[in-house]
DNA sequence: GAAATATTGTTAATTAAATCACAGCTTCGA
DNA sequence: TCGAAGCTGTGATTTAATTAACAATATTTC
């Protein structure tokens, strides 16, 4: 019922993003007992067209039951098996303020195949106590740390001023993926996935199109 | 030494957003003195070609001295003419946890014009109490606050559950835009500009990329 | 069991964004 | 003063993402 592409194929960076989006959506539906999901109907829990859905799934290579709509079970399950790392994938927060709680707040407890295991941050009284259920270890030990825990993603929430610093030493240590959180623009090798959030810049966007209305 | 153009004409959104950017970066470049730039040198500053600079710069119509470098001081006030309304916008952070309190603290002390005046809660222990300067106002006085501040532009960073009931509490107050930072996809009428941006979604799509690099 | 209906999967068309390619100024160096 | 060099501004092209259009198929209705 399903047939998954096996030649290597990576997807288009906005799908996976809706992919994500839709899991936790299916997820959902799931709990309140619901089986199947219609392409349209899934498309309104977002603010999408069906057509945009039916793409998406095709991406992934899933094929439904016809006329009957998608298979809740295995349509998550199918993107489970594209979106997750069979073994998971380590986590950490640099920079504990208000910022990188709410993170590490929003992620505990979440079921996933992702796992903040650490944070850090230069403020000595912080060191060693357990927020949100995590430890918060020195900067000076971003390395080891890294290391031996294999923590592959970094969410940088460290203010602007130690941003690049934080960021060479994060490469350095061997770091896979980063999420800038920093107004500051950061430059990583190539084979280090980079994502930046500014939300300074989104907020700036927002007041122009309101000032702007398209149409 | 600058023409913008007359007719009305709403910009690409990549390209508002890239602006922001621009500015920051140019004004930090008038703290240190510099007083002209060339497209490559502001490409250099995020990650960026410079054809593409140019191109940024040509929408909004300004033009350069030829090969001294666009005149800093201008371009910071051109980009301010496009992003900036003349009198400011108000702004309220709905939900003031750990994310709302970044997204405050960060905002502040920040010349700007745009305003956070106000923040919303429900926790009673929070009401009236000033919070990065600004006044934390209950849930309940929404419409009334918004009405009288004049305030536009809304950011909604409460718990899922009351996600979508507080987003139609804040069209129903009159909001022009609104950023999303929950993880439930909201619906608003057309004339709302939503921003809406998912941690989890950007972090698994980071994972995604880092278990499968392009190329 | 034939016609009408609802929904998917996919090819083709469109739109939006990024990049290429190059003409045209300006300044610099001789 | 002339040629070379360095950047900009922009039309043309390419690439990526979205939307339209519709054939194919399963289900219901009569």
């Amino acid at each position: 019922m399903h047939q998954s592409n096996d030649y290597f194929m990576t997807l288009p960076e906005r799908t996976v993003e809706r992919l994500s989006e839709y899991r936790r959506s299916l997820l959902q539906c799931l709990e309140e007992g619901k089986t199947h999901i219609f392409s349209h109907e899934l498309a309104n829990l977002h603010h999408n067209t069906a057509v945009q859905v039916r793409r998406d799934i095709m991406f992934i290579g899933y094929t439904s039951m016809q006329r009957k709509g998608y298979d809740v079970r295995e349509l998550v399950d199918v993107i489970g098996e594209i979106l997750d790392s069979e073994m998971g994938l380590n986590v950490a927060v640099i920079g504990i303020g208000n910022l990188g709680r709410a993170f590490t707040t929003y992620f505990v407890g979440k079921r996933s195949k992702l796992n903040i295991i650490a944070t850090f941050d230069v403020d000595t009284t912080k060191i060693d106590r357990v927020i949100s259920g995590v430890k918060c270890y020195p900067l000076s030990r971003l390395k080891e740390v890294v290391e031996t825990h294999q923590i592959s993603i970094a969410i940088l929430t460290v203010p602007a001023d130690s941003a690049s610093e934080v960021a060479a030493q994060l490469v350095e240590a061997g770091i896979k993926g980063l999420m800038n959180f920093t107004t500051i623009p950061l430059n990583v090798p190539n084979e280090v996935f980079l994502d930046e959030y500014d939300m300074i810049t989104s907020l700036e966007k927002v007041a122009y199109f309101v000032k702007s209305p398209r149409e």
